[in-house]
DNA sequence: CTGAAAGCGCTAACAC
DNA sequence: GTGTTAGCGCTTTCAG
């Protein structure tokens, strides 16, 4: 009793060999495109392949040994527009090269890791890309010690992982803040990232060197923690605002928060950018859209997602392959949310 | 000479088998739930399996006629947050039960989509998730024709399309027109989703439905089609401000939209929301954090995406399993974005 | 250059 | 209840 289910498929090679007139490992040989085939028939392999509407099977051809054709996406819970940018390059990547992804949430089974891991390596991806992952450590050790094939997007900083695509997020940042002292402002708050994360790391650095190069002095009180999300960034600014010695200009580490800060600005009646200046970083869809729109720091998350995955499937292909820290230049966004500081 | 690569692991049904002393196909039913085995030996496979580090090969278990435990997840080029917050109910229900997400972009292989659904279809995925398909019926046709299980997210209204869950568009913006006419509005501009979108059909009848109750002609210089992009709720409101007896309120079929209404209007030299109302559809996060906050419609995405993947789950597991289109309500969250309308 | 044959790890009849 | 035995569709030696 055969599955009814299955009526329609299974074409197998077995039959596009029958088809063509030649055995089945011939077949195989044109699917992967191995040399000493003579062109005839490897040309009928080939008719005969789209009269029948043939599909390989991944599974059994993983199985056997060869490649999954699909590489694993671990992203952190949240899924945003961030994010989404970041899969729009790897999607792009992959669609050439004819690979299909399978996307892991960090939340999932966070019990136990090493299985999870252990899964993902066991045959049904053929690589990894980790986007921001918190704590990579647990991951990487046992996706180094198996020399299974991963890149990290957008993290570093913190420990040696030089298969890793990211941004230049110091360089970004110092020239946020740069920015920011042209347009004479002396007293510039400052809202960090999630701490723990390498790119808000480098964005801190880059907002104090900046400050030490112009010669101003770093007010702790005029940093705050956040957390990359919008409401930190609403209520970093109002500690800020609240300062007896209030900033003229905020650099929030991202436009969400900075979004955060201009909606704590006006609830503190303040005019933008008159009153206050505000610069982000990421450059997402919406900042050219809020109002005043935002000035930002410009981060290639689509090309990031783009070179993780060609770099990752170079690496695929040739385990031979040194991956270096791959670091894509941010650029400087001038809208309309900063503005020079009224000469006192 | 073995692979290298593959050093750690390669613990297979076998050894554990051997290491529990019991057969080969004792350790699958137990790996299956299967009934019919004594409770000892259970034990002793679970047991051996946790001390061998056991992991489950997918690709052999599906080759061999089981489960791939895996569900694809088809969404159309753009992924943004409306689908983020989609993936995230998916992703829990599909957590719960053990499976893993393949996600296929609408805009890969198009040339050629019956081989993608093939693939699709071919094993490596028991069920597949269309979200908001553009031109769902090329895909349909092969998926009903091969019995493939399969559930539609967020897309109604053309054709007969029952494997379907959705949100109550019609009924809330109906809801919303409705809001707008309490608030004393007459003149209610409308800004319409992607016409080929059975959810942007169901949201305008709904919008001319609430209009006709209440004895209000329906004025075509009002309606404005749009496509759910910011940009297009900007030109749209700008057309209609620009009309010689402008709207008073508009109704954005989304927030998107509605937050390219209220640049426009500030372009317009308009204050929110005492000189024009706004009102959306979705209640994306941004709608809370914009100034003046949106009013708007809340869809219960995550939702959605919850019950689209658990309905799915229970149809693989019962084909004779009967889908019904499933519609979740949409709420009024009322926020700051209407005001009633000076009496005049 | 090409065919034959041995599995990859697992499920599912089928015997015992 | 439990073991035995075929394959699932494909890649890969290994002979020709």
């Amino acid at each position: 009793m055969p599955r009814p289910e299955q009526a329609t498929s299974a074409v197998t090679i077995f039959d596009v060999a029958q088809a063509a007139g030649v055995s089945y490992a011939t077949v195989s040989r044109v699917l992967n495109n191995k040399a000493h085939v003579k062109p005839e028939k490897r040309e009928a392999v080939l008719r005969a392949m789209t009269r029948l509407g043939y599909v390989v099977n991944q599974q059994a051809r993983s199985l056997a040994g060869g490649r999954a054709y699909v590489i694993g996406l671990l992203v952190p819970g949240l899924v945003n527009s961030y994010l989404g940018t970041i899969v729009r390059g790897i999607d792009d990547a992959l669609d050439a090269a004819q690979y299909d992804l399978m996307l892991y949430t960090t939340h999932r089974r966070k019990t136990k890791e090493p299985a999870y891991v252990a899964a993902i390596t066991r045959g049904v991806t053929d690589g990894l890309l980790l986007v921001l992952p918190r704590d990579p450590a647990s991951y990487l050790e046992s996706l180094q010690r198996q020399h299974f094939p991963y890149i990290l997007i957008d993290h570093q900083g913190l420990g040696d992982y030089h298969h890793s695509v990211g941004a230049t997020n110091f360089q970004g940042a110092y020239t946020a803040t740069r920015h920011l002292i042209e347009l004479n402002h002396q007293r510039i708050g400052f809202i960090t990232g999630t701490p723990d994360l390498g790119c808000a790391i480098d964005r801190q650095a880059g907002y104090q060197a900046a400050l030490a190069e112009f010669g101003i002095p770093c007010d702790p009180a005029l940093i705050q923690v956040g957390d990359f999300e919008q409401p930190q960034g609403f209520t970093g600014a109002q500690a800020l605002l609240a300062l007896p010695e209030p900033p003229t200009a905020i650099f929030a580490s991202n436009d969400e928060m900075a979004f955060g800060v201009m909606e704590a600005a006006r609830v503190h009646g303040l005019r933008l950018p008159d009153d206050l200046s505000v610069i982000g970083f990421d450059d997402i869809p919406q900042a050219a859209h809020v109002n005043p729109s935002l000035t930002t720091i410009h981060q290639p998350l689509e090309q990031m997602g783009r070179v993780a995955a060609e770099t990752l499937l170079k690496l695929i292909t040739d385990p031979q392959f040194v991956v270096e820290r791959i670091e894509l230049p941010t650029t400087l966004v001038v809208r309309q949310s900063c503005r020079p500081r009224a000469a006192s």
